[in-house]
DNA sequence: CGGTATCCCGCTTGATACTG
DNA sequence: CAGTATCAAGCGGGATACCG
């Protein structure tokens, strides 16, 4: 009945790294960063078609958590029908670097044929 | 009856960066790379102690599937009792400069009062 | 066009107990 | 010391249907 954990202070290490890795690594995710920093803004029937294979419910989830966490902005044309354009904040644009500096050594591993663990 | 989403062409984004996002990206992971990159090979013991609030079960996954992918090296001596040391492979050590960059990062939104949206 | 609303299932995490 | 075993809970994500 020993404990088999440290109780934590006051309940997770509050590192700023993995706050903010927390907010890119939802799947598709930081594909979704990636396709606006490349591509510019786009409306969501373009991010759908640019991000194959996602749900609406998802992309319309990851969307206005980036919009909460203000790395996305969210304008809304009130159009008929309606048109909804997403484009990265200055915030959002920060990552770029961090983006491609993470891509370089992951295209590199990649060429290097290494591959992550399957679960 | 209209499908929701555009069909994946086999089955997913295949992006590098996300591969690599999602082996750094579990709970904890980053954390612990951190953990080790600052205060060099630990035993499991002393990283339960440097990760507080994370279980015995989740602190082994996380060091196995890191292992596997080959950030983390498990060195284990066949004592009684039995001794493991974990330490960062080169390939883990070549993360560092990613870790710092990210770090700076936060830490900036961190002191700019800049917090992820909750759920 | 750009979403909501449900339902549901599986994986991840956590808690607890036990061991070579 | 460094785990494994087991069970339960929660949430993320997929499928499907409908709406302003």
């Amino acid at each position: 009945m020993k404990p088999d954990r440290i109780p934590p202070e006051k309940n997770l290490p509050a590192c700023p790294v993995d706050r903010l890795l927390r907010v890119i690594s939802g799947q598709w995710t930081s594909y979704l960063l990636w396709v606006l920093a490349q591509n510019g803004p786009q409306r969501f029937g373009a991010l759908q078609k640019l991000v194959p294979g996602i749900s609406t419910k998802v992309l319309t989830e990851r969307l206005r958590m980036l919009d909460a966490a203000g790395l996305v902005l969210r304008e809304q044309a009130a159009t008929i029908p309606p048109q909804v354009t997403y484009s990265l904040t200055p915030r959002g644009l920060e990552l770029r670097g961090l983006m491609d500096d993470l891509s370089i050594v992951a295209r590199r591993w990649d060429a290097e044929g290494w591959r992550p663990p399957p679960r």
